[in-house]
DNA sequence: GATGAATGAGAGTTCATTCAT
DNA sequence: AATGAATGAACTCTCATTCAT
């Protein structure tokens, strides 16, 4: 039961997110989201009572499982450089796999959530850049960065977070390739 | 007369770009861009059939002013280091220079635009990216590079174009500033 | 267990009165006089086919306990004036007593019952209405009415049950005060 | 051409009036109103931007027609008993007359306009109550009434506005009859 | 060119009611 | 009896676009 639920959510707020991606959250509507789960418009407002609520879940949910897929990665590294590598290697899968929507829709329809909705984001948003941030001063003191840290990371979710426009994890190139090429701009070689 | 109505054309579609940057695209109601310009909402279709020509003009009249810059910029260069660093310190001042907004719109609306008129947009933005392109490729000949050509334009459109999210001309870092470290970023140094 | 099913329909009916009275039929949902109860929305169906029954129920019962208190008061009256001091007086009770709101709903919430159940009030009103007409006939037969008897009664409608709105048995004057101003406008002094 | 403007609006308002007085204000949709004046749903949106704005704009008006005819109603009096009697027959000739609509609405629909828009309309009704009170204070110094006035007052607010339930001025009784009662009820005969 | 009333499709949201569990 | 997810029609309001003036 509990398990049916957590499913239905689950599901919901993929196919949302995955709207939201394709078309853009102003453009999605309820009824796109509601017919995607087989649900008629008025039976989502059992799950979500509003629209701004859905894109509030799917942002809150994959800053939560980066974040912790970002502390697990982190956890098996040693060397300043291993840590970015990890940093970039991460954030690169979390853009390409199972939550790529998500993960885009929390970068590019970012101004799309209400403003007091973005404070509370915006709380779980630091911590994870605080994982950032002392990987990339770690690799500023052993001298191996390029740019001071905190434009280095602008930089860099720049550059990471535009792929999801035209790396295709099923290309030619690999994402270990890709992350590893970040990592050449990032730091010397 | 024809000066008129070019400044009216010129000044409608700044207002117009301003508006699409701040809100998005699908946000902005063609009232919003009328009182922009002390019209009403019917008067906006004398000067452009649908809310899409509007975007499709903001789009199509900085590809070409930015394109006209490029080659400018370029002319006056010799070394390839010298080449690359024109590329994105030109493409830096258009992203936070007079025609900020309209960059920004180019590059984070993309998708708004009908698929008709983004072939049309196309055409243009493949000769912009032709320059940047045979640049990198100078680049590489020599020996400079620290990714191949194809993939470092596009994590360098990834993070040129964030900047506008983060950096602040007015600010302590200046915009040669800025220019010089994603330089660092691309070549070896 | 009858009296528990008593007790649960008399306190949903209280309920659903108060809600009714505070915001009006149509913007009291079954959620709100659910939750009221401490029932999910669902739930209230099993004790109620329709809205409209519970409205329809709020009415009946209360013109019930009106009709049978407003004989008691008679019974205990011999003159005239008496009686009519006896309705004013028990008039206000229901209206200012525990059944405020259910009379308040009575009169004021009268167009959003269906036509059908509209009907089938308008039968125990009448009864209702004629021990009213029976007194104020006894008056004006003792010559002490200042306007005729039906249409005394339509004007004692209007201002008893006004009262609702402006009169506050906790406040300086008393509910025995009021009536009695009352009786002065209906009858000569 | 402003006549046109003009027009349309009371239009617009009467039938919206007369709709809010049979349904209720809850009960009417903004598509009964646009139909009943032959627009479509959308179009009244350039002349009231919300329902609420036209409940408003209905209770704004009758309240201003009112306490302009009582003016010109009380400038024609001398005595107590001719100002009080002026009073209730232009109360009357309110409700029964071109602006019943309205002024029913104004009393009995009171409670679905939204609070803001409550204390804007409460100062106007509280100027039209000045005129009644002034009216029944000279009355009861002339030892005419037979309640204090600020009871009085109430009391005959509910008996006349509840009138529009009941009487019908094409029937047996004229409104002067009618007017010429309830002051009995309201002054020493 | 400019106006602004009008359109009409469609948006997000509400809610009485149903029903499998 | 109770739940609560689901329905689906209806609600208020929005907005790009049209067009008579």
């Amino acid at each position: 039961m509990t398990q049916h639920v957590k499913d239905r959510r689950a599901v919901l707020l993929a196919e949302a997110a995955s709207l939201f991606r394709k078309k853009g959250f102003p453009r999605t509507t309820v009824r796109d989201i509601a017919s995607a789960v087989g649900l008629q418009s008025g039976s989502l407002f059992h799950h979500f009572a509003t629209k701004d609520d859905i894109l509030f879940a799917v942002m809150e949910d994959v800053i939560a499982v980066i974040t912790e897929n970002m502390l697990d990665a982190l956890a098996e590294t040693e060397t300043p450089r291993q840590k970015v590598r990890a940093l970039i290697r991460t954030e690169l899968e979390a853009i390409h796999g199972a939550s790529r929507d998500a993960m885009t829709v929390l970068v590019f329809e970012w101004r799309h959530l209400s403003p007091a909705r973005q404070k509370e984001i915006l709380v779980l948003r630091d911590q994870y850049e605080a994982l950032w941030l002392t990987g990339l001063a770690q690799a500023a003191q052993a001298g191996l960065t390029v740019v001071e840290s905190f434009t280095l990371r602008r930089l860099l979710v720049g550059s990471i977070s535009w792929t999801v426009n035209w790396f295709d994890p099923d290309g030619p190139m690999s994402l270990d390739d890709l992350a590893e090429q970040i990592l050449n701009t990032a730091l010397k070689t």
